[in-house]
DNA sequence: GCCAACGTTGGC
DNA sequence: GCCAACGTTGGC
């Protein structure tokens, strides 16, 4: 499976997913400092990116997974790098992982914060639509990571897409 | 709710 | 290390 998802230093931009039903974009926008721990990830792909890649200052696209419509939501940056996920050490958390421990935390999580609204909501199927967009990641047959790269050039095309009409 | 397509677990 | 069984993701 090539899904070139190697180390790239160059990328800057990610897309991440959420459950708009467990947190959603304008749940970002209503906390405290408008910032949070991006916690439950226990896909070590995607733990990854978080570990070694993400920086802060990256940009990313706030995607609604499993949701009517699912698509980008809003804008927002990593804030601070990743750090344990202390909900794996948590008995009472959904997220809990019997492996994890202090000295091992095991999952790692970067705070999103600086949430920044689009003029629209773009959803999937309308990126499915656009042919500048068939080789995006989060399009592919199969794809399920929660955290994913995007492109400079994807990136603004999502952004062209959202600030203007349909 | 269905189910394709993954990822993880654990026996061997 | 292989791989079947099982669990999860996430679009529809």
């Amino acid at each position: 499976m090539d899904l070139n998802l190697k180390n790239n230093r160059n990328t800057r931009i990610w897309l991440m997913k959420s459950e708009p039903d467990v947190f959603s974009f304008s749940d970002l926008e209503k906390r405290k400092n408008q910032k949070e721990q991006w916690d439950g990830v226990r896909n070590y792909q995607a733990r990854n990116f978080m570990m070694k890649d993400m920086q802060v200052g990256d940009k990313v696209l706030f995607y609604h997974s499993n949701a009517s419509p699912t698509g980008i939501a809003g804008l927002c940056e990593v804030i601070e790098e990743a750090k344990p996920d202390v909900t794996a050490l948590d008995p009472n958390s959904e997220y809990y992982d019997p492996k994890a421990t202090q000295e091992q935390p095991r999952w790692f999580a970067v705070t999103v914060g600086k949430p920044q609204k689009l003029n629209r909501f773009v959803s999937l199927v309308e990126l499915r639509e656009k042919k500048e967009l068939k080789e995006m990641l989060l399009l592919r047959k199969g794809q399920r990571l929660s955290i994913l790269p995007v492109t400079q050039h994807e990136y603004n095309c999502i952004l062209t897409m959202a600030s203007s009409r349909k």
